[in-house]
DNA sequence: CTGTTAGCGCTTTCAC
DNA sequence: GTGAAAGCGCTAACAG
């Protein structure tokens, strides 16, 4: 037992009911909201309450009610902007619906995303909001079939048949190939991520069809990697090297933009007047780059609450629909009209 | 009761015991390493383990331990980057210790800060990491007195008495200030943070402490507001208004740092010919800015591994002495010469 | 409606 | 060393 000796510090349910002159039950379920007390009583309990201090233990509630009011956020790294304003949202949804959120850092590891996944199989957490960003050989999907409560945001986990909430990438690399088009360019490049992803399969997608769309007689350079700096960085020197390379480049992640900026200022290429450029995610601050750079701009903060919403909801009975959040231009300056057609 | 009718989901410390034809509190023991066992009964305790897939239930630890093996970490904005990292440090320093990390944000709201500062007091976690960056009024050091483990960082909360941890706020200033003397500048413009912050006052006073000691003959001019790109923008509208504005600026965050790199370029001055440039913090990614802009780089990653370690640790019986974490020079392309002396 | 009672699953004192 | 038993503080059947 936890507390030995020493007096109780904090006033438990007992107490309020002693001092209310009521039983315990009385005291839950009326502080729960699954009874109606008339209003002496009630009083007499509020007085309680206040007089004593009372606030419920939570690890006592939770092993009584079998759930926690807690809910996990599963994230590869909560050091990349993207996660951690995808966080800010979640903790303020949540908290706005007395759930509070463990941060729980995968880095990509499965062993710990089925780790965290079993935590809420056993009801440690009531909902899983999460998120991976690699491709899953089956297991994840396995694992989250029947672990309850599980919302997949971003990147899918394909086969899976759980609520899911994704930008609508497609609709994002169209708009970005339309940007470039309309600005007159005819020779584009594109870095775009991992080719297992869906994410990056479906930006890419996008991009071509908007192209394809268009009448104009069109080239494309593509390179895929990760998206991260350094594999932006190594497509941008391949696309640079080419005999007449791109007037126009669509980054498909911010690191990757990151990357790909670096080398085009080390090789004294300027974008916007060597190389229009268009990034997807902005959660960078590109807004505070010279030259402000051009981008699609998922809604992170919309994904967050529709993801605690989504959670924390009745289990709809229809079937899960993955949702698509409408992706947004953000016009700055690194679009411009190519130099030479 | 939470679980009426249906058979029980997952194995418990009494089936691993039935199974291994032990006592219940003889498999606690052992699980927990409070005991050593025969081989025997040892061997037998694993395998019921292994077959009945048992793990203890963290809500009936808790309650019964009357901790929770959770730390809570309060931090005004997860989104900002600089505390997003620091979440990632502090998460992966509290998982390897088995601690779990729920996510606090208090948007700097003293009630809400208090609140968290209060469930600690109650044991409904183990530690708590807290950050404000607001001045407080005396009510958090009064709160956090007899909180339990709280460790304080980045920010102080004057006259409390806890572990607390900061940067060599004094000693980043101090260095700012010194690579910009260095570089032969003699007219510098400071803009700082809040002054009722400790760390806005330090960067202040470690760069005007290197000033003064430099036998040269010096001019500064200093403004002072949030450590916020409208802060930011708004002290650098100001100072280059000057009639003979400085050809150096030392901004004290990152955020200041962004809204002056806007009004700059807005107005068309270039980092570093027109002005040369340093930021601290360096959380945001200025490697990438053109030109890469010069830092003081707080060690994040290293302040939360360490209030992880001091939150964990047996409380010290002696006087609790603020921590400084070194800061490091990291040089980029934001300072040169001044184009005239 | 209200109170009594039996748990939730684990830890730990205490007696064997 | 080992087990029985009490209890952590709360919730929810069940009876009154």
């Amino acid at each position: 037992m936890s507390q030995s000796g020493k007096p109780r510090l904090h006033a438990t349910l007992r107490d309020v009911a002693a001092v209310a002159g009521v039983s315990p039950a009385a005291v839950s379920r009326y502080l729960n909201g699954s009874i109606v007390l008339p209003h002496h009583t009630a009083e007499k309990i509020d007085e309680a309450v206040v007089q004593l201090r009372y606030q419920p233990n939570p690890h006592a509630r939770r092993l009584s009610r079998g759930r926690s009011d807690m809910i996990a956020l599963v994230v590869p790294d909560i050091a990349n902007p993207f996660f951690a304003q995808l966080a800010a949202s979640v903790e303020e949804a949540a908290a706005e619906r007395g759930q509070a959120v463990v941060l729980c850092v995968t880095a990509n590891h499965k062993n710990r995303e089925i780790e965290y996944i079993e935590r809420l199989a056993r009801n440690y957490v009531d909902a899983l909001l999460f998120i991976t960003n690699h491709p899953d050989d089956g297991d994840l999907a396995a694992a989250v079939a029947n672990a309850g409560r599980v919302v997949v945001l971003d990147e899918d986990i394909a086969t899976s048949q759980v609520p899911k909430i994704f930008s609508d990438n497609e609709a994002g690399g169209a708009m970005a190939a339309r940007l470039l088009l309309e600005a007159g360019h005819r020779r584009f490049g594109l870095i775009g991520g991992p080719k297992d992803l869906m994410s990056a399969r479906e930006r890419t997608a996008g991009f071509r069809r908007a192209l394809a769309e268009s009448a104009a007689d069109v080239e494309t350079v593509e390179r895929f990697g990760d998206y991260s700096v350094a594999a932006g960085a190594a497509a941008i020197e391949a696309i640079i090297e080419m005999q007449s390379p791109p007037t126009a480049l669509f980054c498909c992640s911010d690191p990757i933009t990151l990357g790909a900026l670096k080398v085009l200022r080390a090789r004294n290429w300027k974008v916007p007047q060597d190389l229009s450029l268009i990034t997807f995610d902005d959660v960078g601050p590109f807004d505070f780059f010279d030259p402000p750079i051009t981008a699609i701009r998922q809604d992170v903060t919309g994904m967050g609450r529709r993801a605690v919403e989504i959670a924390l909801a009745e289990p709809k009975d229809d079937t899960v629909e993955a949702i698509r959040l409408p992706v947004q231009l953000v016009e700055r300056a690194s679009v411009v009209a190519p130099r030479n057609r």
